[in-house]
Parts: structure tokens; C-alpha cells; sequence
DNA sequence: GCGGTTTATTTGTCTATACATAATAGCGCA
DNA sequence: TGCGCTATTATGTATAGACAAATAAACCGC
């Protein structure tokens, strides 16, 4: 077993301290000069165990006053979204997608709030996600022409649209949320449920935000809705920084 | 203004070409020499920016290689687990916690199979959280005694177990798995809805890791169940590291 | 005691250099 | 051609020192 480099092993050993509850949340750290007496290295050294542990949320910087354990972690998980196609793939399973609605049309007053645009053309999809020829998710987007214009002339009844843009359009910001709902007619129908069967709904606004310079721009919104017996978001979080 | 540090100006400067899709996955970044002369900087400088830019995953560095732009960014979001009473409180709401049942017994089967114990105590909690008096969550939860002995000593009809867990024992990893399910009748009954209601199912497995020293103890597992009208999960995920 | 000024401490950034490590590319030899 | 060795190159880690910036603590005049 190969040794791991010294600041990896400061940052190691100061993690230990707070895990184990030695050091509580408030607690100072050592100065850094105190660090580098006690390994006998450089402070470039220390101070990047440091700044290692600071940037995850570990612990808390302040000139002059020195280096405190932080409040404790805050319950954020990293939650996987999948993407449909791979995910039905992966599991070895045959994927189909069967485009039920595709409208290019100057933006409704529902799209405009969804998009976050004052006017504009979008296209406008309605599709449906099969798992070895069973309903596997029902997908209405929405899709801002005004940012990606491309999207006009691709078929989207062979590729599924979440991994076209996905592929082909950077964006810097998503924002989620997950609901239970009970199915409506309409999603019933798609899904082959009866009404009112659970079903979890995923919506995802995703933008592109070049910073300062201009505004961020909207370039999707979808809504997926997936029978609840068939679909489970998973979630890990650890509280380490990796 | 004041000038940002210069590690962190080269950081935005590469991950702007990138985020333009100027340079698209694979595209090679210019090597650390090329970039401290066109900055004129010393060599720590542009690593520290292209070490921060590879641990947030935008790029992907190879010895002899050189470093490149990686894969589009993975869809993986920061999911907010809620603390039920903050949660309830922030919205300025009336918060009360029921106790509907408390068992301290040796694990059940499936007890061990929930906390992935040989054997052991356990304290079996159910337990139903109230937001101005209407039903919001109801909870139910395993702690190992093992593990966090002190908890069959604590009055959990006051405080909220998780609560409780999060301010007294140390942990490192959690997992969680969201679906949604139809109420059965004991869940409809606790939650005042109707037989078959959708609801948001949030469970959650919480565990210490001290890392190779030991094996990792499961603390608690919570299964909590949400009225899907009522509940909403949000996540929020940027591209940038931060 | 109170408010403002100075001082000392600690972290933040940066330079310049050195050696280690991983991995590719090319060379020589069978 | 194919295999193995070597040289090259880019990154990874670390040193030792310097100055800057923030700010808590001490000080001082009133």
C-alpha cells in the first residue's frame, strides 16, 4: 500500500478529529505554523488540507481568528436524474420512445411562464418512454427556439429530446421538483393506470447563465410523470467532502 | 470592484471557453507552461486553478497527457432533505410532533435487515408530525441501540427523533430513495386522506463510516410519508463547481 | 467607561524551484 | 512485425520565502 501524499493525510487526520466528535462544531483548528511544526512541512502544505476541508464545508476560515470547525452538515444529497434511455439500457431492458405531439408554435401564455420569457417561438413535445414495450414515463416539454433554434429540425421521434439537448446545448443551471400525484385521465390513459394511481412527477427547469455579462436564458422545461410503483429516485449523500 | 485573484480569474477564463462551448469535451486545455506564459504567472498559480476546475469534474487531467475538457456535466442535483419542525417553523406554521407508538425491543428480522445488524436492541418509533394541527408527515423510524444507546433514554414524544439524531451523533453517509405510493389504510387513516391518496415516500438510511479502521455501523433507518398535495422536493444543480 | 487608532496574528495569494510519478512515443533489437 | 526498454513530457507534490489583506485584541486619549 502506497503512501498518500502529506496534505491529503493532514486533511485525513483533522477529518477524523471532527467525525469522531473530538472536535465539535465551533472548536478551533491549529493554526497552520502549529500544523507545519507538527508535520514538519511547509504551510503551502498545510494550507491546501485546509482549503481542501473548506471548500467542502468542513470547516470555516476567518483571517486573523483561525480555523473552526462548521455547524453541522447540512442534509443536502446528491440526487442522480437519470436520463430515461440510458437508465431502461442499463438495466437491459428495451428501450422505445413514441413521440405523441410536436408543436412549433409563438409562445402561450403558459409556455412563456414556464420558459420565463416575455415572447418567442418554442416547440412544444409530448412524449411517451417504453421499458420493453410497458409505459415507462410520460415526458411534456417544452423547449425555448429562441436559445436553440436547432432543435426545430431535429426528429425527435428516434432520439429522446433529454438527450439531444443534453448533448448538444451547455447549460450551467437546473432546478427540480418531485411530487406524488394521483393520475389525471390523460396521464392514466398514457401510462395504461388507472386514475388517481401514484405517480411521482419530476419537473426541471434548466437555464444557461453566462454570469454578469447577460441574462440567463431559459432553454427547457419538462415534466415527467412515472407510475409510482415502477420509478424510485435514489439519493446519496456523504457528509465527507468527496 | 476589486480584482478577483488570479488563479481564480485563470479558472473563469477556462471554464468560459468551455461553458461557451468553444472548447467542447476533449478539447484539450493548454498545458500548464503554455498558460503561465500567457498569463505570466508562476506555475502553482495556473495548477491551483486547473486542480479546483478537475475536482469540480469540468475538466480531467492525465499525466503526460495534459489536461481536457471532460463529459458534459452528470445530472446530479443537490437535493434539500428537509428537518420536518425547521421546515414547518420557516413557513410560520404551528408545529406538534405525536407519538403514536415507542418500542424498544431485540431486532425483528427485518429490523436487521433495515439496519443490516447481525442482532442487537432497537427502539422502534412511530410517529406523526402535525403542521397547525393538520397531519404533515408520518414517521417511522429505527435507531440501533447498538450504536446510539443513549436514545432509549431520550423522550421522544417532545423531540422529533431526527432532530434529535442529527444534533447528538456523528454521521458520514446517508442514502435515500423517493417514490410514491398510494396510501394504505393505516396510512390514509394517520394522514386523514383517502385510501389510495398519492403520497411522497422518503426513506432514508443513515450510517457512520469511520473508514478502513472499522466496519460501518448503521445508526437509523426513517421512512417518512408525505400527503403528495402537500409536499414538494426541490433540488437545485449548477454546472460551476460551487 | 467609551470610541477610535494601532498592532499583532492568521489566513490568502504568489513566486521560483525541485524532485517524483505516470504514461506516451519512439527506438532498438530479436 | 512485435516486444521491451528508454527518453520525454505533463502533471503531482512539496519546499521556503515574501508580501497583502482582514480583523481580533490591545492600547490610549478623553
Amino acid at each position: 500500500m502506497r503512501a498518500p501524499p502529506l496534505h491529503v493525510r493532514i486533511g485525513a487526520d483533522i477529518e477524523a478529529q471532527i467525525m469522531s466528535g473530538a472536535w465539535k462544531p465551533g472548536h478551533r483548528i491549529p493554526a497552520e505554523h502549529e500544523l507545519m511544526a507538527q508535520y514538519d512541512c511547509a504551510r503551502m502544505t498545510v494550507s491546501k488540507a485546509l482549503s481542501r476541508l473548506a471548500t467542502s464545508g468542513l470547516i470555516e476560515r476567518r483571517r486573523r481568528a483561525g480555523s473552526f470547525v462548521a455547524a453541522p452538515p447540512l442534509h443536502h444529497a446528491a440526487l442522480s436524474i437519470p436520463d430515461i434511455r440510458a437508465d431502461i439500457e442499463a438495466h437491459g431492458r428495451g428501450y422505445r420512445l413514441d413521440l405523441l405531439a410536436r408543436s412549433e408554435r409563438t409562445a402561450s401564455a403558459a409556455d412563456r411562464a414556464a420558459l420565463q420569457i416575455k415572447a418567442g417561438k418554442v416547440l412544444a413535445l409530448r412524449c411517451l418512454h417504453f421499458a420493453d414495450d410497458a409505459p415507462y414515463a410520460l415526458e411534456e416539454r417544452l423547449i425555448n427556439l429562441g436559445v436553440v433554434p436547432e432543435a426545430a429540425a431535429v426528429d425527435f421521434s428516434a432520439e429522446p429530446p433529454g438527450s439531444w439537448l443534453l448533448g448538444h446545448v451547455p447549460w450551467t443551471e437546473a432546478e427540480h421538483s418531485i411530487a406524488a400525484i394521483g393520475a389525471d385521465a390523460d396521464t392514466a390513459a398514457a401510462l395504461k393506470l388507472e386514475r388517481g394511481a401514484a405517480c411521482l412527477r419530476l419537473e426541471r427547469w434548466t437555464w444557461y447563465d453566462a454570469g454578469a455579462a447577460a441574462a440567463p436564458e431559459r432553454i427547457t422545461w419538462v415534466r415527467q410523470t412515472f407510475p409510482g410503483n415502477a420509478f424510485i429516485l435514489s439519493a446519496h449523500f456523504s457528509a465527507r467532502g468527496a
